[in-house]
DNA sequence: CCTTGCGTTCGAGCGCGCTCAAACCCCTAC
DNA sequence: GTAGGGGTTTGAGCGCGCTCGAACGCAAGG
């Protein structure tokens, strides 16, 4: 077993969430048995990241991670998970502050499940109307394509 | 009739292309066969964007508007149909320069059609992955508000 | 010992896409 | 005549999200 294997199947956990996944997955990935770690370098090839990146996104508080004897980041799989929530959720749109808020909440002692369930709606909502208009745009643009294509043929 | 009814139809044929479209389409939305012509406020609310973005595009180059005898702009159905493709474009996440770069070849006098083609293909093929990646978002979150619901439930 | 390479911190800079403000113009209604 | 509400032009400003640079630290290899 590869060394990473575990950091690997946390971030194909997050990435990849299955369609009837349940509990089971939560305490998988809710698990820290795995000594594996990576070194900032890794950590941003496979989040698809520059290290300025990650290096800001601590620095704002986004996410915490740990240090080495040299002082170096290293990034156990809770800060893997974290980041891949953070990138996937920076990609689909939200905004850094509402990261920030939202991420403040997990962080927090009390219990704030039902106010992050209010944002993670709200970022569902913003998330199909979203699809909606890409695939609006989509389909301008294939109709596009075909009318060239159909003007090119006179 | 309304007064303003062939640029409504404008807008609305160019922001639902139905799925069988053809050269019918085309023709219509090539027909600029009517005089009325929104001012500014009309036509940004219309295409859901401020009047001081309508004219930001108009500065860079990205559409021509006239002018009626007290220098106001006057929106026709050209217009219109531009603007609601430059949105669209910019909403599914065109960068401006590459729209400038679109328009360019669009307003030039030669054929352009193949380079057009090619950003098309090109775009719809970001339109495509833009998607993919959305919807994964939004599984992703899905999956985070059914996991919170079940743990409520425990 | 010294270079090479990878990391650190912190503040500053930057590109994008608007967004605003100032000074002005014109038309209508009172 | 004048107040109000719309519009115009231009250059400057701004918020976001990185992105970079400078100065430094540490550890391994030649």
């Amino acid at each position: 077993m590869e060394p990473d294997e575990a950091l690997r199947r946390a971030l194909r956990l997050a990435v990849d969430p299955p369609a009837g996944v349940s509990i089971e997955a939560v305490r998988e990935l809710a698990r820290d048995d795995d000594a594996s770690e990576w070194n900032i370098a890794t950590a941003a090839k496979h989040l698809g990241v520059s290290p300025h990146t990650l290096r800001y996104y601590e620095r704002i508080g986004l996410v915490r991670v740990a240090r080495d004897a040299a002082g170096h980041r290293r990034y156990d799989a809770p800060a893997v998970r974290r980041l891949v929530f953070v990138t996937r959720m920076r990609v689909s749109g939200m905004s850094i502050s509402d990261l920030r808020h939202y991420v403040d909440l997990a962080d927090a002692e009390q219990d704030t499940v039902s106010e992050r369930m209010d944002m993670l709606l709200e970022h569902r909502d913003t998330l199909r109307s979203q699809i909606a208009q890409l695939q609006l745009a989509l389909a301008a643009t294939e109709y596009k394509i075909a009318t060239y294509q159909e003007v090119h043929q006179l």
